[in-house]
DNA sequence: ATTTTGTATTATAATCAATAATACAAATAA
DNA sequence: TTATTTGTATTATTGATTATAATACAAAAT
């Protein structure tokens, strides 16, 4: 899977490898088993540091998405059994975004549209 | 209207003001001309240095959601001409959280509803 | 005339992101 | 067996950002 960073970000590189990962693991790009690459290869791809990229797979094996075992390398979780709720964290993103869209004069049906359009980008990915 | 800042959060103090004002706004609880308290009054009451509430301020200025007349202090912006467009980084965003709750086994229905509950919350305020 | 308000400047401390240079144990491959 | 690879760990340093602190100023209100 190809990563695009942006390193005029306000968001750290290893926080946009880490959200990357995720997205690809819904869009379905990375499957359960699937092998990402070494540390010290994607660190090299990209051209940082090899702890910057540590700290995503640190994030990511965290947050359950990954393993890493130390003969296989590291791979993609089996879907383990889903909390079925969102983070706090994410419905505290999700109210401030909905109030800008408010503002910014989004009906609800029209914000219901881009989530569809964007859950319908995951799935093509598949 | 009454702030709730985290001050142990990730998220910075100036931006955590800036985030529940816009939110305030969307809910109704703050309307156009309504004043704001001053900087160094929401300081106070706060706890904070007067700079970091300048610096919300700004931003919130920037944005268009608050003008400052010297003589007036600082009201709520009339609602402009909105361009009923996400922002970038919201687009973003919003992709994200949708990846974490598929993962998270949560279906498009329920995810909707999630935001039905949110908007509900936003419009009794009103 | 005094106070209040937003604005501006400069300095400092604290935290975090990212790099850099190693080192180690476990496992694989030669 | 030996050499290499892999994830992990440690320590140090640099740069950017956040927040504080201490003032100062012009414009407006009281």
């Amino acid at each position: 899977m190809l990563l695009r960073l942006d390193f005029k970000s306000e968001i750290p590189i290893y926080m946009q490898i880490r959200d990357q990962i995720v997205m690809g693991i819904a869009s379905g790009q990375l499957a359960a088993g699937d092998k990402l690459p070494t540390m010290r290869a994607l660190a090299d791809e990209i051209g940082i540091n090899m702890m910057t990229v540590n700290k995503s797979y640190q994030l990511l094996k965290q947050e359950g998405y990954i393993h890493t075992d130390r003969r296989g390398g590291t791979i993609i979780a089996p879907r383990s059994g889903a909390r079925a709720s969102l983070s706090n964290s994410s419905l505290a993103q999700l109210r401030l975004i909905l109030s800008e869209a408010k503002l910014s004069g989004i009906s609800k049906s029209k914000f219901f549209e881009i989530c569809e359009a964007i859950l319908n980008e995951m799935d093509v990915k598949q």
